[in-house]
RNA sequence: GCCGGCAUAGCUCAGCUGGUAGAGCAACUGAUUUGUAAUCAGUAGGCCGGGGGUUCGAGUCCCUCUGCCGGCACCA
């Protein structure tokens, strides 16, 4: 037989049988390696223990204590034993597929029953005594028609389906364990008491699309999560119940913030707590625009139909727009207007305004502006995505050559505001043309290269979406990672070619003659709305100071400090910040539990000591501490705290 | 939009197989003047999401609409 030579991670090599399995490398090395060993990775592809190597290679045996391998292996051979246990149970549900994801696994199943609580708790239990049985997993390589044969005869179509869909004539692999049977790519354990018993747990049944495809069938998708041991396991539910602490929806009730209702489904009633959030916010961005060489402007709501037929946007996007018929008084028909769900086209109106000149240009327009898209019922979710809401949105009007510099200005200034809001870290997407697009090929290979050399200037190694940029232009994305480790997708930057073009947008050029402009689209937060959910929860309802909507409360100890309390709330009013008082009859401990509740960032105490002192006693949110410090010095500190970060950054500067 | 679940007092939730709605907190009133995460007592509070049906009788069962929640699809 043939010889091959597999080099080990030391660097060794030791040469063997070709078709050599990694279970027999292990054995071939030591016993005790050969027990522990769960699969290998060959030339750096995870490898099954059972399959055979063919030719040199490099190879490592994996054990449990390698992280990656153990838990794909895991997650993987949990969602099959689900989907044996499910079978077991109900041996007229049809199987697809459950891969590995983040945390866990699912598996989608065809079912006319739906599957309630009470099901998942007997599938747990039915997978336990799977695993607890271990039986040996094995493996076959099947040829195509035989497994197609195999599953037309056990009535499984989706199986079919899918190996059809299987490229070419690459071989098929089974996986088996018990009398159970499996179409896999693998690899699997050995044998199914490798799967720990006691760290995995189902958690939700959910519809899905079959394929993710909204014109097939609706299947029934069991999610489960699976760690290697109980207490992983057992953190990771912990990290879910704290999630759901800062859900905003939540806090959103607790503070105070805002509510909706049926009456406006998706949209928001803000309460002042909530509105000072959204215009502090506001305020901040208005300065950082202007600081930012941004002109703001405003735009009509609701605009005439033929704007929307122009900018394309009715023909494409008509379904999620609100359109509004009016009686007008002269008018022969109803007017048809639609609520606008972006800027975009009105600020093209306004640069049509008059002439512009290369002079002109950059033009950065910005605007607060309120849309209105109908989202569908199912993609609601709390103020994160809504029907009403507030981009930061803006276009840069400039030429062709001046991409690239635009660019870089606002990735560099968009990194300002990240990092004064709280998010430092960020990464970027990039996405490139798509099949269907609008342009000549070259405009495209310019624009791309311009976001591209631009990212990277700024020190930033953009992740690839081959494919996945709007049809008028490529674009940037903007993902920031918030405090438990979720991501959110808030700024954007794309180029358009397009709008310009549809809606005659032109500027004179140094040569005299008219050109067209190209637009950026930009936006830094995305909605004001989501973003301040994405606050709330990266905060845990804690916002930083300057942002906080209740800043400090003054609670009297005692009746005889009510007046004290009320010199002390308004000299620190007199200095910009938010206080009140609270004089109510109730004692400190309440005050202090009623406040901290509500995420107050600080409260100041004052008995009879205090009055006569001229001090306050100061309780930060989350301390236990307190300390008594003179009102002065704590109005100085209470005041610098209350300075947003821009403005506190161009005071150091006039300082120095 | 699709699949599933849910909707009871301001909030969090009880209310078994149908027999006329209950707790804690909050609110209000009174007492208490209190030293850093709940002082005590009392009072009031509900078209049981909307509409329709079954029944002698519906918060409870059925149909339907709306909204919310978890996913899927969507996200210019």
């Amino acid at each position: 037989m043939a010889q091959i030579s597999l080099t080990f991670p030391d660097g060794n090599a030791r040469s063997y049988d070709a078709g050599v399995t990694p279970a027999e490398v292990a054995e071939s090395i030591s016993k005790s390696l050969s027990k522990k060993a769960i699969s290998a990775q060959v030339d750096g592809a995870h490898w099954d223990m059972q399959w055979p190597i063919k030719a040199d290679a490099k190879i490592a045996i994996n054990t449990p204590a390698d992280d990656t391998a153990a838990l794909e292996l895991i997650r993987h051979d949990a969602a099959h034993i689900m989907a044996r246990a499910v079978q077991e149970i109900w041996p007229d549900v049809k199987v697809t597929i459950g891969p590995v994801i983040e945390n866990g696994f699912y598996y989608d199943f065809d079912r006319q029953e739906p599957f309630t609580p009470e099901d998942l708790g007997a599938i747990e239990k039915k997978m336990k005594e799977i695993i607890n049985k271990r039986d040996p997993i094995t493996t076959e390589i099947w040829d195509r028609e035989r497994a197609i044969r195999y599953y037309q005869a056990n009535n499984e179509p989706y199986k079919v389906e899918l190996i059809e869909a299987i490229p070419g004539d690459e071989p098929l692999r089974m996986y088996w364990h018990g009398h159970w049977q499996d179409l896999c790519r693998g690899p699997h354990f050995q044998q199914t008491g490798q799967v720990p018993a006691d760290a995995f747990k189902l958690m939700s049944v959910a519809g899905a699309y079959w394929r993710g495809d909204s014109d097939r069938p609706m299947l029934q998708r069991i999610y489960g999560v699976a760690f290697r041991n109980k207490n992983d396991l057992r953190a990771h539910l912990t990290m879910l119940e704290e999630a759901a602490k800062r859900d905003h929806r939540k806090l959103g009730r607790e503070m105070d913030l805002f509510h909706m209702q049926e009456e406006a489904p998706g949209q928001i009633f803000w309460h002042p707590n909530g509105w000072r959030i959204f215009t502090e916010l506001q305020n901040y961005m208005r300065r950082k625009q202007e600081a930012g060489g941004y002109v703001e402007v405003n735009t009509p709501q609701l605009v005439d139909r033929s704007l929307w037929e122009k900018s394309g946007h009715w023909e494409k996007f008509g379904e999620n727009m609100f359109v509004v018929e009016v009686d007008e008084e002269h008018a022969r028909e109803k007017a048809v207007n639609a609520l606008k769900p972006m800027n975009c086209p009105c600020h093209v109106q306004i640069f049509n305004q008059g002439l512009k000149s290369y002079r002109d240009l950059p033009l950065r327009m910005a605007e607060f502006g309120c849309c209105n898209r109908y989202e569908p019922s199912g993609a609601l979710h709390g103020i994160m995505r809504v029907r009403g809401f507030t981009q930061d949105d803006a276009h840069i009007f400039c030429a062709e050559d001046d991409i690239e510099s635009e660019t870089s200005i606002y990735i560099q200034w968009l990194t300002e505001v990240y990092t004064d809001l709280g998010f430092a870290e960020f990464k970027v997407k990039f996405s490139d043309r798509p099949e269907v697009r609008a342009g000549a090929d070259e405009i495209w290979d310019k624009a791309e290269a311009a976001l591209l050399d631009a990212t990277r200037k700024a020190g930033i190694e953009p992740e690839l979406n081959p494919g996945e940029g709007a049809f008028y232009g490529p674009k940037l994305e903007f993902v920031l990672t918030d405090a438990i480790g979720r991501d959110w997708q808030c700024g954007t930057h794309q180029v358009d070619f397009v709008l310009p073009e549809r809606l005659d947008a032109t500027y004179v050029g140094a040569d005299g003659a008219k050109h067209r402009p190209v637009m950026l689209h930009r936006a830094c937060l995305g909605s004001f709305e989501r973003f301040i959910g994405i606050l709330i929860e990266n905060h845990a309802g804690k916002l930083p100071f300057w942002l906080a909507p209740r800043q400090v409360v003054v609670a009297s100890i005692v009746s005889d400090a009510d007046n004290y309390v009320h010199h002390v709330v308004k000299t620190l009013k007199a200095r910009g910040v938010r206080a009140e008082a609270d004089i109510r009859n109730e004692k400190i401990n309440y005050k202090v539990r009623e406040h901290s509740l509500s995420k107050v960032p600080a409260i100041l105490a004052c008995g009879l000591k205090e009055v006569e002192a001229g001090t306050v006693s100061v309780r930060r949110l989350g301390e236990k501490q307190t300390h008594v410090e003179t009102l002065g010095s704590v109005a100085d500190q209470l005041c610098a705290e209350a300075t947003p970060p821009d403005q506190a950054k161009k005071h150091e500067l006039t300082v120095v």
